[in-house]
DNA sequence: CCCAAATGATACGGGTGCGTATCAATTCGG
DNA sequence: CCGAATTGATACGCACCCGTATCATTTGGG
């Protein structure tokens, strides 16, 4: 019985409606040729959606189980970061947002869990009545460079499966996808309503 | 007022520990020598988590409007094309998790939610009465090739990112990242604990 | 053959993503 | 200067991620 995991990105055949070619052996890097003229969507070929989804939940799983003695969850070490190198003074929930590629749902109730563990707190805005200021605490930063060092590794980890000379083209090419995906996300507010 | 979006992936500087040279501007591929000796998570730097994030977070997004009309959710959609592609006899949730790169208890009521839509039904498996076959329903065919037509064009709309000839590199190490990342994830079953 | 370990599935609960609606404050056009 | 549109934040609800615990069945070693 196959499903062993290797074939995750590319999936076995069976049952697909165009059975197209004999299905090649899951060696590391086919790019055997011809397997463009597939549809973007064959189980033959490499899925961007089925790549992602593997990528980041994968990569957030792992951050979590590192973290996990902490008590500081992925998405708070983010805001924690984003915090850090934004603006001293404090940013707005909406910036924190932007900046997080997150949701004002999401972050106004991630805050209020983060304030309430004493790392944040928000102070009404000087110009903008409607806004607040979101600031790290000194036990949140903390907190966020005990974290950090953990990211670090993390990150170094994962990146060692390419090689040195490769991997800031493909981190390049990565933001070129996510941009495009962002852009797709913006330009596609509802389904025809 | 920075904070434009563009600099999601690269972050502006202001209040940072180490800040380290001059900011440059955002410009497409930078590639300005000496960035890698940085450490792996400085702003000026592009970050893996930030892109996969953005980037899954994204396409997620557009999917999800694109084919909120269907009434199928984006996870809705990728277990009825794994089911598709999978044992014709029908995967059981084990295998249907695994291949989804997903998590049991999601995958449960994942399926409650399509059972009750009449999509897929559950049959207890032959050779072992704790498992089931779960086996996707011509309702549910029907749906799945209505909304994979959307997927293979949001699929396409993001591809046009990267020149055609690096397509497949591209994905070949998203491929090896992906795989690096659930490694980790597996390795790191609890923080020390 | 039997019992301990492993496995498929579910229950429960907290955290997060996000569509929609609401409220107050700000911005902007006439 | 005023009213309409926009914007920062919250409330509510559903879907999904996932750690942990539980239950039934299967597997494996003695």
């Amino acid at each position: 019985m196959p499903q062993g995991g290797v074939f995750l990105a590319r999936g076995w055949v069976p049952g697909y409606t165009e059975r197209v070619v004999a299905a090649k052996k899951s060696s590391p890097a086919p790019e055997w040729a011809g397997s463009e003229s597939l549809p973007v969507d064959s189980p033959q070929r490499r899925r961007l959606p089925l790549l992602l989804r593997r990528a980041w939940y994968g990569l957030n799983q792992a951050f979590r189980r590192r973290i996990a003695h902490t008590g500081v969850t992925p998405d708070q070490f983010t805001a924690m970061r984003t915090l850090t190198e934004g603006d001293p003074e404090g940013m707005t929930q909406r910036e924190l947002t932007l900046a997080m590629s997150s949701d004002p749902n999401t972050v106004a109730s991630l805050l209020e869990r983060m304030e309430d563990a004493g790392w944040v707190d928000r102070k009404p805005h000087e110009r903008d009545r409607r806004a607040y200021r979101i600031r790290l605490l000194p036990a949140g930063r903390q907190r966020f460079e005990e974290v950090r060092e953990l990211a670090i590794g993390l990150q170094s980890d994962i990146l060692t499966v390419l090689p040195e000379s490769e991997r800031e083209t493909f981190l390049a090419q990565l933001d070129l996808v996510a941009t495009g995906c962002r852009k797709a996300a913006d330009e596609a507010p509802r389904s025809r309503s």
